[in-house]
DNA sequence: GCACTGACGCGGG
DNA sequence: TCCCGCGCCAGTG
């Protein structure tokens, strides 16, 4: 196992991944990178833009299907225009716009989560 | 080194 | 199922 690792790179490499149509979480990004711990740390990269650009950064929603309140996007709305433009359905609640994880949200299955760990240690990172 | 912060998540009630 | 409390941990000043 490497044991240095460049977390931004993983989470850069997973968010990359992530299914146009289909919504992820932070903590699944954060799982993928062998980090399950650092759903956080997905959440701060996105926002101060450390994972560079190409970083479809809407589809990252929280453990609850719930769109980000931050101010990270052009627009209040981008995030949700973004996701709709996907065919993605976002619904209005009190808690905010969210996303319907069960059907929207990205079911990995067990080859991809290995499929990303031979990627990182190809890469060394 | 310390304290505080935050696009977060889980487990118990 | 829904809250709520607490744990988490890299960054930042």
């Amino acid at each position: 196992m490497s044991e240095y690792y460049d977390f931004y790179k993983r989470a850069a490499i997973v968010c990359r991944a992530v299914p146009y149509g289909k919504a992820a979480t932070y903590g699944q990004i954060a799982l993928l990178c062998g980090k399950p711990r650092n759903a956080r740390q997905v959440g701060y990269a996105l926002n101060r833009g450390r994972l560079g650009s190409g970083i479809p950064a809407h589809r990252i929603v929280n453990s609850r299907g719930i769109l980000s309140g931050a101010a990270a996007f052009e627009t209040d709305d981008m995030q949700r225009r973004l996701l709709e433009s996907e065919g993605i359905t976002v619904e209005y609640t009190e808690d905010g716009w969210r996303v319907d994880l069960k059907r929207d949200g990205w079911h990995n299955t067990m080859d991809e989560a290995l499929r990303f760990r031979e990627i990182f240690e190809e890469q060394k990172i």
